[in-house]
DNA sequence: GAGCACTGC
């Protein structure tokens, strides 16, 4: 190969020397060896073994002296690694270029959303597990790869049980594909059990030793036992950085106001958390004066996001946030739950990157033991609609016989199945329809895919295209707390539609553009510029997505009297299933075949009023249920758009089945030929 | 009248 062959700068011999230092090198022989004889290779090794960077360059080297250059229809043979994020995906793939002397995008690239750095050059490259997904969902036998490393396969993402399954299926189709599964502390048992007979290789880390301690007794609260553990190292330890692990954003700023208040500026504190503004977050990064200890009071995203060097003492109250998914009532939750064994290990492993260090645990040792060792993985705690899509796209036909290491539970499955034959996704059969295979191309929940899809149907597609960019995106909404706070409302209400939300999001999305995506005006507006630019991404790459398939871009005229009915039909032509009624006790109650359950608007609502009737767009429980993102809709709009759906005999008697069945008698009086079925199946 | 653990397509 030319990469080969030309000749390499003094650089490039230079970070050689470094690389051979790092403790996978050790190792190379080998795992070279392993690989030569394996289909599938377990790899684990811990932080700071250069496995990332490191491993997929020996999987290029053999397959560089294995094969010749080109791979099918000329193109060149891919290596390809996985990453969970995409900011590890680029910083990684740059690394690695540096490494082998090339250009970024030529033979080592990457693709991410939104960005694909890769070229007819490229052999070695770096991609998010979703995107590999993605790419499957084009070609099942992922025939351009020739070697998959499948990086931090602990962290047990959804995207990456997916790919093990899919992985394990295509491996046997292609026995020239081969599959290297690297992670940090591998349960070995469970892997073993997986992938039966596989060879696992062992790498060291490279990681300072950190003394653990635990606490006699159980903290009763362990907000208060954070902080006062902080002030005893500040008191009492040598210098060195601490990293305090919490749940969420609002701890973060107590604490850290309360660690202010008692240590006053022999301390810098900085708050870390991820809809922190990137400036913000920057400032884990600067440097404090000598005799100034800074204190850094995170949630998780230390724990794998972010890596900072510099840290001598971590605090773990041994919590976190934690989605959970129940099935019975449809409804995600936030918890704080205890973390995992390997989360705390983790946690603990941050205090050694420079020198020793020593983790706090808030927690006995006795309560350490009795955690679980593994975090549970995502897909047992997930919405499974969009994944029994994804899958059924990939050729699954039996989803209880797809090999996955945790097999969801089976009240999952059937609810994801269920949305999705009532979506029109699903056939009689359980076979995906046209209507099914063109949602699942889209990078979104399949309501909200549906919801596109039959929008022209509304004449409204361009607004439904603003709309589902803007629910993509993380809230636009900034909302300080203080003094500003009042003004924030008030620029809020500015946006604010009487109809509901979604509306008041579609006029924040034209308001946005019509001030050229100006970030000054965001500021005075108290609107989340990154969010906003990323929804006009997410909207451009959704434009693509539907005149790949044609699907017409409408509007109704903005100033024709349906301009906004026709919208709010569209919502509930994807949405159907998410509505509530307002019965007469004051209460709004869910309204879905086989249950119903008591919610309430959620404040943030931008309704000056309580409808009868409201299409939401999420369901969360916090302090009570709260439905978010609610947009006023009449009831006899569900006899026309989800007559299907709506069919009443397996809907508990209630008060809103007592009002729609009055729709229907009232439909059928004047039911003439003109009936439309909105919904195509 | 209340929040946004973290990712990803």
């Amino acid at each position: 190969m030319d990469m080969m062959k030309k000749a390499y700068s003094a650089r490039y011999f230079d970070i050689l020397e470094k690389r051979k230092n790092l403790p996978v090198w050790v190792h190379k022989e080998e795992f070279l060896q392993t690989l030569k004889e394996n289909q599938i290779v377990l790899l684990v090794g811990e932080t700071g073994s250069g496995k990332t960077t490191q491993i997929p360059q020996f999987v290029l080297e053999a397959v560089l002296n294995e094969n010749p250059s080109s791979g099918p229809k000329g193109k060149k043979w891919l290596v390809g690694c996985t990453q969970p994020r995409r900011v590890a995906a680029m910083s990684v793939s740059r690394r690695v270029a540096e490494e082998m002397d090339v250009e970024i995008g030529e033979e080592v690239g990457y693709t991410v959303r939104f960005e694909d750095c890769s070229s007819s050059k490229t052999v070695l490259k770096y991609l998010t597990d979703g995107m590999l997904l993605r790419e499957a969902m084009a070609d099942p036998l992922l025939g351009r790869y020739k070697v998959i490393v499948l990086d931090e396969a602990h962290e047990r993402t959804l995207a990456s049980d997916l790919l093990l399954g899919l992985l394990k299926q295509t491996l046997i189709s292609r026995p020239d594909l081969k599959l290297v599964v690297m992670s940090a502390n591998l349960e070995a048992d469970k892997f073993h059990k997986y992938f039966i007979g596989v060879p696992l290789i062992k790498v060291p880390g490279r990681l300072h030793p950190v003394e653990i301690l635990y606490t006699r007794e159980p903290e009763r609260d362990y907000l208060e036992a954070a902080i006062s553990t902080v002030i005893q190292i500040h008191m009492c330890e040598p210098p060195g950085d601490v990293l305090v692990f919490l749940t969420g954003e609002e701890e973060i700023e107590d604490a850290c106001r309360k660690i202010i208040s008692k240590l006053g500026d022999q301390v810098k504190v900085v708050p870390l958390y991820s809809t922190l503004p990137p400036a913000m977050q920057q400032k884990i990064f600067d440097p404090t004066p000598q005799a100034v200890r800074k204190i850094i009071v995170s949630t998780n995203i230390a724990e794998t996001s972010l890596t900072i060097d510099g840290i001598v003492y971590v605090v773990d109250p041994g919590f976190s946030k934690q989605k959970l998914y129940h099935p019975d009532t449809r409804v995600e939750s936030l918890l704080v739950s205890p973390i995992s064994q390997a989360s705390a290990d983790q946690r603990a492993g941050r205090a050694g990157r420079t020198q020793p260090g020593k983790c706090f645990r808030l927690y006995t040792q006795k309560s350490f033991n009795e955690l679980e060792k593994q975090s549970y993985a995502e897909i047992l705690r997930s919405n499974l609609a969009n994944t029994v899509l994804t899958l059924k796209r990939l050729g699954v036909k039996n989803l209880v016989r797809f090999d996955l290491m945790d097999a969801p539970a089976p009240e999952t499955l059937a609810r994801a199945l269920d949305d999705l034959y009532h979506l029109g996704a699903l056939d009689d059969d359980c076979n995906l329809t046209k209507t099914g295979e063109m949602m699942s191309e889209f990078p979104l929940d399949p309501q909200m895919a549906k919801m596109l899809i039959v929008s022209p149907q509304f004449n409204c597609s361009n607004e439904i295209l603003s709309i589902s960019a803007m629910l993509s995106v993380s809230n636009c909404f900034i909302r300080p707390r203080g003094e500003a706070q009042k003004a924030a409302d008030e620029a809020k209400s500015s946006f604010a539609h009487i109809d509901g939300d979604h509306l008041t999001l579609l006029n924040v999305f034209h308001a946005f553009l019509q001030n050229n995506q100006d970030s000054d005006w965001c500021y005075e507006k108290f609107i989340n510029y990154r969010a906003m630019k990323s929804a006009v991404s997410v909207r451009e790459q959704l434009v693509r997505i539907m005149s790949r398939f044609q699907i017409k871009l409408c509007s109704p005229g903005f100033n024709s009297q349906d301009y906004y009915v026709n919208i709010r039909k569209a919502l509930l032509a994807g949405y159907f299933m998410q509505v509530a009624h307002l019965e007469r006790t004051g209460h709004y109650l869910t309204f879905r075949d086989k249950d119903d359950q008591v919610v309430h608007l959620h404040p943030s609502n931008c309704l000056d009023h309580k409808p009868e009737w409201v299409v939401y767009n999420e369901y969360v429980f916090t302090s009570r249920n709260f439905i978010r993102t609610v947009t006023y809709i009449r009831g006899e709009w569900l006899v026309d758009v989800a007559p299907h759906y709506y069919k009443l005999a397996n809907f508990p008697n209630s008060e809103a089945k007592r009002v729609l069945q009055k729709h229907y008698k009232k439909r059928k009086l004047s039911e003439e030929k003109s009936c439309k079925l909105y919904l195509l199946r």
